[in-house]
DNA sequence: AAGATTGTTGCTTA
DNA sequence: TTAAGCAACAATCT
Protein backbone atom coordinates (compact mmCIF):
# COMPACT_ATOMS: atom_id res chain seq x y z
CA UNK A 1 0.00 0.00 0.00
CA UNK A 2 1.62 2.96 -0.98
CA UNK A 3 1.66 5.87 1.27
CA UNK A 4 3.40 9.16 1.40
CA UNK A 5 7.21 7.77 2.52
CA UNK A 6 5.97 4.76 -0.23
CA UNK A 7 5.66 7.79 -3.33
CA UNK A 8 7.68 10.00 -1.92
CA UNK A 9 10.49 7.20 -2.70
CA UNK A 10 9.53 6.30 -5.75
CA UNK A 11 9.37 10.20 -7.03
CA UNK A 12 12.73 10.58 -5.34
CA UNK A 13 14.22 7.69 -7.42
CA UNK A 14 12.71 8.72 -10.70
CA UNK A 15 13.81 11.64 -10.17
CA UNK A 16 17.78 10.61 -10.86
CA UNK A 17 16.65 8.64 -13.61
CA UNK A 18 13.75 10.05 -16.04
CA UNK A 19 14.12 13.85 -15.60
CA UNK A 20 14.92 15.59 -19.11
CA UNK A 21 14.65 12.18 -21.20
CA UNK A 22 13.30 11.96 -24.01
CA UNK A 23 10.05 9.74 -24.46
CA UNK A 24 10.11 7.47 -27.53
CA UNK A 25 7.47 5.23 -27.13
CA UNK A 26 4.29 4.59 -24.96
CA UNK A 27 2.54 1.51 -25.04
CA UNK A 28 -0.68 1.04 -22.98
CA UNK A 29 -1.60 -3.05 -22.42
CA UNK A 30 -4.43 -2.25 -19.75
CA UNK A 31 -6.97 0.78 -21.19
CA UNK A 32 -8.92 1.39 -18.31
CA UNK A 33 -5.43 2.91 -16.62
CA UNK A 34 -5.45 5.55 -18.36
CA UNK A 35 -8.23 7.96 -17.27
CA UNK A 36 -9.20 10.74 -20.61
CA UNK A 37 -7.76 8.72 -23.50
CA UNK A 38 -9.80 10.83 -25.72
CA UNK A 39 -7.22 13.36 -25.24
CA UNK A 40 -4.63 11.65 -27.03
CA UNK A 41 -2.25 10.05 -24.23
CA UNK A 42 0.32 8.63 -26.26
CA UNK A 43 0.76 11.82 -28.83
CA UNK A 44 0.76 14.15 -25.88
CA UNK A 45 3.78 12.48 -23.98
CA UNK A 46 5.91 10.83 -27.50
CA UNK A 47 8.84 13.63 -27.78
CA UNK A 48 7.91 15.19 -24.78
CA UNK A 49 9.45 14.89 -21.49
CA UNK A 50 8.94 15.24 -17.60
CA UNK A 51 10.95 18.41 -16.41
CA UNK A 52 10.08 17.99 -12.86
CA UNK A 53 8.26 15.33 -10.49
CA UNK A 54 5.93 16.63 -7.65
CA UNK A 55 3.87 14.67 -5.20
CA UNK A 56 0.73 16.27 -2.84
CA UNK A 57 -0.07 13.31 -0.61
CA UNK A 58 -0.58 10.05 -2.69
CA UNK A 59 -0.05 11.60 -5.79
CA UNK A 60 2.50 12.05 -8.11
CA UNK A 61 2.13 15.01 -10.93
CA UNK A 62 4.94 14.54 -13.49
CA UNK A 63 5.49 18.07 -14.90
CA UNK A 64 5.81 17.42 -18.83
CA UNK A 65 8.14 19.84 -20.82
CA UNK A 66 5.91 21.28 -23.36
CA UNK A 67 2.72 21.53 -23.80
CA UNK A 68 1.88 23.06 -20.36
CA UNK A 69 0.61 19.71 -19.16
CA UNK A 70 1.45 17.30 -16.52
CA UNK A 71 0.62 13.52 -16.21
CA UNK A 72 -0.82 12.25 -12.72
CA UNK A 73 -0.34 9.06 -11.64
CA UNK A 74 -1.67 7.50 -8.55
CA UNK A 75 -0.60 4.20 -7.34
CA UNK A 76 -3.97 3.49 -5.18
CA UNK A 77 -3.18 0.01 -3.33
CA UNK A 78 -0.49 -2.14 -5.97
CA UNK A 79 0.54 0.16 -8.30
CA UNK A 80 4.73 -0.01 -9.09
CA UNK A 81 6.54 2.49 -11.27
CA UNK A 82 9.71 0.47 -12.03
CA UNK A 83 12.77 1.77 -13.74
CA UNK A 84 15.36 -0.20 -15.74
CA UNK A 85 17.89 1.28 -17.44
CA UNK A 86 19.12 -0.90 -20.73
CA UNK A 87 17.25 -1.73 -23.35
CA UNK A 88 14.72 -4.54 -22.79
CA UNK A 89 12.91 -6.82 -25.85
CA UNK A 90 9.90 -9.21 -24.54
CA UNK A 91 9.34 -12.74 -25.40
CA UNK A 92 7.47 -15.10 -24.55
CA UNK A 93 7.05 -13.35 -20.90
CA UNK A 94 10.70 -12.97 -20.40
CA UNK A 95 12.91 -9.81 -20.64
CA UNK A 96 15.55 -10.11 -23.08
CA UNK A 97 18.19 -8.09 -23.90
CA UNK A 98 19.67 -7.30 -27.34
CA UNK A 99 21.09 -10.16 -27.90
CA UNK A 100 18.04 -12.62 -26.28
CA UNK A 101 19.34 -13.30 -23.39
CA UNK A 102 17.17 -12.95 -20.36
CA UNK A 103 17.82 -10.22 -18.29
CA UNK A 104 17.73 -10.54 -14.58
CA UNK A 105 16.38 -7.65 -12.51
CA UNK A 106 15.41 -6.84 -8.85
CA UNK A 107 12.00 -7.01 -9.34
CA UNK A 108 11.30 -10.24 -11.01
CA UNK A 109 10.88 -10.20 -14.82
CA UNK A 110 9.31 -6.88 -16.62
CA UNK A 111 7.44 -6.39 -18.45
CA UNK A 112 5.06 -9.12 -16.44
CA UNK A 113 1.32 -10.12 -16.20
CA UNK A 114 0.49 -7.12 -13.87
CA UNK A 115 2.01 -4.52 -16.43
CA UNK A 116 -0.44 -1.46 -17.71
CA UNK A 117 1.76 0.93 -19.20
CA UNK A 118 5.61 0.90 -20.33
CA UNK A 119 7.26 4.46 -21.27
CA UNK A 120 11.12 4.05 -23.11
CA UNK A 121 13.07 7.01 -23.19
CA UNK A 122 15.94 7.77 -25.76
CA UNK A 123 18.87 6.03 -23.85
CA UNK A 124 16.54 2.81 -23.79
CA UNK A 125 15.49 3.20 -20.96
CA UNK A 126 12.46 1.72 -20.12
CA UNK A 127 9.65 2.70 -16.73
CA UNK A 128 7.01 0.12 -16.35
CA UNK A 129 3.65 1.37 -14.63
CA UNK A 130 2.67 -2.40 -12.81
CA UNK A 131 -0.51 -3.25 -11.17
CA UNK A 132 -2.05 -6.41 -10.08
CA UNK A 133 -5.28 -5.11 -8.81
CA UNK A 134 -5.69 -2.30 -11.59
CA UNK A 135 -6.98 0.11 -9.20
CA UNK A 136 -4.46 2.73 -9.98
CA UNK A 137 -4.42 5.66 -13.03
CA UNK A 138 -2.27 7.76 -15.11
CA UNK A 139 -4.10 10.99 -16.23
CA UNK A 140 -2.54 14.00 -18.35
CA UNK A 141 -4.51 17.03 -17.20
CA UNK A 142 -3.31 21.13 -18.58
CA UNK A 143 -1.67 22.74 -15.97
CA UNK A 144 -3.73 25.32 -15.40
CA UNK A 145 -6.11 22.09 -13.43
CA UNK A 146 -3.34 21.60 -10.77
CA UNK A 147 -4.54 24.39 -8.52
CA UNK A 148 -7.93 22.87 -8.20
CA UNK A 149 -6.14 19.15 -7.51
CA UNK A 150 -3.77 20.67 -4.85
CA UNK A 151 -7.03 22.14 -3.32
CA UNK A 152 -8.33 18.69 -2.50
CA UNK A 153 -5.75 18.15 -0.24
CA UNK A 154 -4.71 18.79 3.58
CA UNK A 155 -1.33 20.19 5.10
CA UNK A 156 1.34 18.19 3.30
CA UNK A 157 3.73 16.72 6.20
CA UNK A 158 7.45 17.48 3.76
CA UNK A 159 6.32 21.00 3.73
CA UNK A 160 7.29 24.07 6.09
CA UNK A 161 3.53 24.37 6.30
CA UNK A 162 3.23 21.16 8.54
CA UNK A 163 3.36 22.78 11.77
CA UNK A 164 1.72 22.06 15.14
CA UNK A 165 -0.16 25.08 14.86
CA UNK A 166 -1.35 23.76 11.56
CA UNK A 167 -1.99 20.33 12.78
CA UNK A 168 -4.14 21.72 15.29
CA UNK A 169 -5.98 24.25 13.36
CA UNK A 170 -6.44 21.57 10.61
CA UNK A 171 -8.17 18.69 13.00
CA UNK A 172 -9.84 20.38 16.11
CA UNK A 173 -13.24 21.08 13.99
CA UNK A 174 -13.40 17.23 13.49
CA UNK A 175 -16.53 15.58 14.95
CA UNK A 176 -14.83 12.01 14.93
CA UNK A 177 -12.30 9.63 15.91
CA UNK A 178 -8.88 10.31 15.73
CA UNK A 179 -8.11 7.40 13.01
CA UNK A 180 -10.36 8.31 10.26
CA UNK A 181 -9.09 12.16 10.63
CA UNK A 182 -5.47 11.07 10.17
CA UNK A 183 -6.78 8.85 6.82
CA UNK A 184 -8.20 11.88 5.45
CA UNK A 185 -6.21 12.99 2.61
CA UNK A 186 -8.16 16.72 2.77
CA UNK A 187 -7.32 17.24 6.40
CA UNK A 188 -3.58 15.59 6.16
CA UNK A 189 -2.35 14.48 2.84
CA UNK A 190 -0.47 10.88 2.20
CA UNK A 191 -1.20 9.13 5.83
CA UNK A 192 -2.79 5.95 4.82
CA UNK A 193 -3.94 2.60 7.07
CA UNK A 194 -0.45 1.05 7.97
CA UNK A 195 1.47 4.95 8.94
CA UNK A 196 -2.49 6.19 10.98
CA UNK A 197 -1.82 3.08 13.52
CA UNK A 198 2.11 3.31 13.75
CA UNK A 199 1.84 6.94 14.46
CA UNK A 200 -1.04 6.61 16.97
CA UNK A 201 1.22 3.53 18.90
CA UNK A 202 4.07 6.14 18.61
CA UNK A 203 1.67 8.79 20.30
CA UNK A 204 0.34 6.36 22.72
CA UNK A 205 -3.39 7.49 21.81
CA UNK A 206 -6.04 5.17 21.46
CA UNK A 207 -7.40 5.13 17.88
CA UNK A 208 -10.64 5.32 18.51
CA UNK A 209 -10.57 8.65 20.71
CA UNK A 210 -12.65 11.39 19.77
CA UNK A 211 -10.52 14.41 18.38
CA UNK A 212 -12.51 17.07 20.35
CA UNK A 213 -11.51 14.48 23.83
CA UNK A 214 -7.67 14.82 22.94
CA UNK A 215 -6.02 16.65 25.26
CA UNK A 216 -3.43 19.60 23.83
CA UNK A 217 -0.27 17.11 25.12
CA UNK A 218 -1.92 14.11 23.03
CA UNK A 219 -2.43 16.18 20.09
CA UNK A 220 1.32 17.13 20.10
CA UNK A 221 2.19 13.81 20.68
CA UNK A 222 0.43 12.74 17.55
CA UNK A 223 1.86 15.78 15.26
CA UNK A 224 5.33 14.73 16.13
CA UNK A 225 4.90 10.64 15.99
CA UNK A 226 3.42 11.55 12.51
CA UNK A 227 6.66 13.44 11.86
CA UNK A 228 9.04 11.01 13.18
CA UNK A 229 7.36 7.78 11.34
CA UNK A 230 7.16 8.74 7.96
CA UNK A 231 10.94 10.23 8.14
CA UNK A 232 12.05 7.10 9.36
CA UNK A 233 9.56 5.69 7.07
CA UNK A 234 11.21 7.71 4.24
CA UNK A 235 14.63 7.06 5.43
CA UNK A 236 14.08 3.08 5.41
CA UNK A 237 12.76 3.33 1.74
CA UNK A 238 8.96 2.46 2.67
CA UNK A 239 7.10 -0.55 3.58
CA UNK A 240 6.84 -3.55 1.55
CA UNK A 241 3.68 -5.24 3.40
CA UNK A 242 2.63 -7.09 0.15
CA UNK A 243 3.49 -5.31 -3.50
CA UNK A 244 4.99 -2.33 -2.86
CA UNK A 245 8.08 -2.02 -4.81
CA UNK A 246 10.69 1.50 -5.19
CA UNK A 247 11.75 2.95 -8.53
CA UNK A 248 13.86 0.35 -9.09
CA UNK A 249 11.76 -2.49 -8.39
CA UNK A 250 13.45 -3.30 -4.57
CA UNK A 251 11.35 -3.81 -1.45
CA UNK A 252 11.11 -1.37 1.43
CA UNK A 253 12.69 -2.34 4.68
CA UNK A 254 10.40 -0.44 7.18
CA UNK A 255 7.99 -3.77 7.81
CA UNK A 256 10.69 -4.89 9.84
CA UNK A 257 9.84 -1.41 12.13
CA UNK A 258 5.74 -1.86 12.35
CA UNK A 259 4.94 -2.12 15.77
CA UNK A 260 1.09 -2.68 15.51
CA UNK A 261 0.60 -3.01 11.64
CA UNK A 262 0.09 -6.83 10.81
CA UNK A 263 1.05 -7.74 14.19
CA UNK A 264 -2.36 -9.00 15.54
CA UNK A 265 -2.28 -11.32 18.52
CA UNK A 266 1.79 -10.94 18.77
CA UNK A 267 2.98 -9.26 21.84
CA UNK A 268 3.26 -5.79 22.16
CA UNK A 269 7.28 -5.05 21.97
CA UNK A 270 6.57 -2.03 24.46
CA UNK A 271 4.25 -4.14 27.39
CA UNK A 272 4.28 -7.65 26.30
CA UNK A 273 0.48 -7.28 25.80
CA UNK A 274 -1.14 -8.90 22.46
CA UNK A 275 -1.98 -6.47 19.76
CA UNK A 276 -5.76 -5.94 19.26
CA UNK A 277 -7.33 -5.34 15.77
CA UNK A 278 -10.50 -4.22 15.35
CA UNK A 279 -12.75 -1.98 12.49
CA UNK A 280 -12.08 1.76 12.47
CA UNK A 281 -12.85 4.21 9.60
CA UNK A 282 -13.86 1.16 7.74
CA UNK A 283 -10.17 0.00 8.04
CA UNK A 284 -8.16 -2.83 9.95
CA UNK A 285 -6.97 -0.83 12.96
CA UNK A 286 -4.12 -2.04 15.12
CA UNK A 287 -3.24 -1.31 18.52
CA UNK A 288 -2.06 -2.19 21.70
CA UNK A 289 -4.93 -1.33 24.32
CA UNK A 290 -2.38 -1.17 27.50
CA UNK A 291 0.24 1.25 25.85
CA UNK A 292 -3.10 3.03 23.61
CA UNK A 293 -5.35 5.21 25.88
C1' DA B 1 -15.80 -20.37 -0.52
C1' DA B 2 -17.04 -16.32 1.68
C1' DG B 3 -14.63 -12.57 3.63
C1' DA B 4 -10.83 -9.50 4.05
C1' DT B 5 -7.52 -6.46 1.96
C1' DT B 6 -7.18 -0.42 1.01
C1' DG B 7 -7.59 4.45 -1.38
C1' DT B 8 -10.80 7.05 -3.30
C1' DT B 9 -15.32 8.54 -5.15
C1' DG B 10 -19.93 9.40 -4.82
C1' DC B 11 -24.14 9.03 -2.54
C1' DT B 12 -27.00 9.49 1.70
C1' DT B 13 -27.76 11.16 6.07
C1' DA B 14 -27.52 14.25 9.89
C1' DT C 1 -23.52 24.05 3.95
C1' DT C 2 -20.58 20.84 5.67
C1' DA C 3 -18.96 16.68 7.38
C1' DA C 4 -19.49 12.02 8.60
C1' DG C 5 -20.40 7.43 7.22
C1' DC C 6 -21.01 3.87 4.19
C1' DA C 7 -21.23 1.19 -0.22
C1' DA C 8 -18.89 0.35 -4.21
C1' DC C 9 -14.97 -0.79 -6.93
C1' DA C 10 -10.98 -3.86 -8.39
C1' DA C 11 -8.57 -8.57 -8.10
C1' DT C 12 -6.40 -11.69 -5.34
C1' DC C 13 -5.35 -14.34 -1.27
C1' DT C 14 -6.74 -17.10 2.78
Amino acid sequence: MPELPEVETIKRDLESYILGKRIVQVNILEEKIVKNRNNSFVSILKNNSIKAINRIGKLLIFNLTSGEKSMLVHLKMTGQLVYLSGKILSAGGHSLNQKGGVIEQIGGELPNKHTCVVFVFDDDSTLFYNDLRKFGYIEIIPNSKLGTIYEKFGIEPLTNSYTLGNFKKAIKTRKTNIKAVLLNQGVIAGIGNIYADEILFLAGVNPGRLVGGLTGQEIESIFHASQKIIKKAIINRGTTFSDYLDGRGKKGNFVKLLKVYGRTGQKCNKCGHDIKKIRLAQRGTHYCDFCQK
